[in-house]
Parts: C-alpha cells; sequence; structure tokens
DNA sequence: CTCTTTTTTGCAACTTTGTTGCAATAATGT
DNA sequence: ACATTATTGCAACAAAGTTGCAAAAAAGAG
C-alpha cells in the first residue's frame, strides 16, 4: 500500500513560495524565506517529499549547489524524466527551466540512458542589457 | 604577474590518483585514500588549484556531489571549456568522462551561452550485462 | 464532533562538508 | 646556500545534511 500524501500548512508554504518564484530555489534559499515558521530539517523533509511525490525536481549546479524547481512541463506519471533543460546566469546567480528539450545525446556501445540533466550557464535575457 | 605553479608530493600525489582512477573522484574519495598523508583542507585547495590551472575539471551529480577529473580532451589555453559529457552510472556508481561532444542547445532569445554542464544518467557498459 | 490511524513536524544531537587566518614548511630560481 | 613566495597543517569555524524519537496535526470513519 502507497504511503498516503498529506499537505500541511509548511508544505503548502514552500509549494507556494516555488510557484511564485521566477527562479528555481535552494533550501537555504526557502528556509530563510520561511522566517522560521518551520524546522531547517523540515524543509529538507518537505522537499524530498515533493521529489518523491513528483511534484518537484532538483538542478544541480556546477558548484554543487542543489536548486529545487516544480515540476510543470514534466510529463507526469510513469515517465517522469525531466527532459527540459536548466539556465544557470553567472551574473544574478539565478537558475531556470527553459521550454527547450534537451538534444538526443549518442552514447558508446553497451551503455544505457536513464535520464538526462543538463544545464546551461551564461547570461539571461535581464541580464543581458 | 601571474602567480607561480609548484609541484608538490600531495599535488602529485592526487595528480596520479586521478590519473590512474577510471572514474571521476570526490574530494573524500580523494582524502581517503590520501590516508592521511596530508590535511583534507590541502586536498580542497589542491583541487581548487589544479581547476584554476586548468588541469581538472568539477562535475556536478544531480544529488549535489561534485567529482574531479583531469582534463583530457578539453581544448587547452583560453577556451578551455568542457564540452564533453559526463556518464554517471547508476549502478556502480562511476563517473567518467565520455568523448561524445555535447550536442548544441538552442537557447531563447538575449540569452547568452557561456558553457554547457551535461550529465547522462544511467548504466555503464561494465554493469550492463 | 470525536476517535483512530498514520503522516508530518520539532528538537536535539550528530556527521559531513567546506571555509578562513596564520604561522611553519617546502619548492623554485639565482 | 639563500631569498622569495607558494603551499601546507592546524585550529577554529560555518554551513549543510542526517537520524531518532516523542509530540502534534491531517485525513478518514463513525
Ligand atoms: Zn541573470
Ligand atoms: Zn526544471
Ligand atoms: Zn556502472
Ligand atoms: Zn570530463
Amino acid at each position: 500500500m502507497t504511503k498516503q500524501v498529506r499537505n500541511t500548512a509548511a508544505k503548502s508554504a514552500v509549494i507556494e513560495m516555488l510557484t511564485v518564484s521566477k527562479t528555481a530555489l535552494s533550501h537555504a534559499e526557502i528556509y530563510h524565506q520561511l522566517q522560521s515558521t518551520c524546522d531547517r530539517v523540515t524543509v529538507y523533509r518537505i522537499l524530498d517529499r515533493l521529489i518523491e511525490e513528483g511534484a518537484a525536481h532538483r538542478i544541480a549546479l556546477t558548484d554543487g549547489t542543489v536548486k529545487y524547481a516544480l515540476c510543470e512541463q514534466c510529463g507526469e506519471g510513469q515517465h517522469h524524466l525531466h527532459s527540459h533543460l536548466h539556465f544557470n546566469c553567472l551574473q544574478c546567480g539565478g537558475v531556470s527551466c527553459l521550454e527547450s528539450e534537451i538534444p538526443k545525446v549518442q552514447l558508446p556501445r553497451k551503455f544505457k540512458l536513464h535520464d538526462v540533466s543538463l544545464v546551461v550557464n551564461g547570461i539571461c535575457a535581464s541580464c543581458n542589457v
């Protein structure tokens, strides 16, 4: 029997925050913005849960920081693969999901592809004056 | 005047280790394998330095862990962009540089591309029996 | 609404990871 | 062998992430 999902104030707050935000957010950013309305550990657990539920996905930047974004364009259900690319602005630091599909990659013989994570570093439209 | 580069035992050991290893290594892996022949901080600094010198590059996995690999196929000099892709085996956990070039990505108007980080998650040839 | 079940939360304690300043040490060129 | 300057070790932090457990809260049933 699959675990039941519950909606709590903290979880809703995180979802709301990710919904409103134009950029993906890190655990620290989310936690600070919540102004200690809930525990640091709780934020970790909410984020883990959102990912497990397929409501959010993780984005790992080149320096190792991890950001979270809601899954919107992601295919729902079994084939929940975030096959869109991410953009990390080197100026404003913003990270966003782009609609663009990830191009097909060629793998050596016998390698089996599961999913692809692609982050483009550069200058975003807002910063590119 | 540009900072002079020195070769030390610790640095050579790290380079040797990365040369021998078939997979990219994390700071923790490198440090433990060095069996406390040098300090944890030193390993951090050596890795930073290797990257600054263009001798190594960083690979960020989906879960946020960072691995290091020597730059071999990377273009030397000014255009030192690691335009090859990385493979992360979901079974053995190994991370390796693949020769395959990263396909061109399409960005929205006004976005300026600097570099691309692409990690393919899947099953490697050794694990794919 | 009340009770029950199960999930979620807070807290404390802890581990791991990464950073900084400074004095001691070691590499390089002369 | 000496001087210069990069590198290292150490100590002390700061930040990030994990775990166990008891208390609190959500959902469903009666
Ligand atoms: Zn920007
Ligand atoms: Zn995304
Ligand atoms: Zn493998
Ligand atoms: Zn590589």
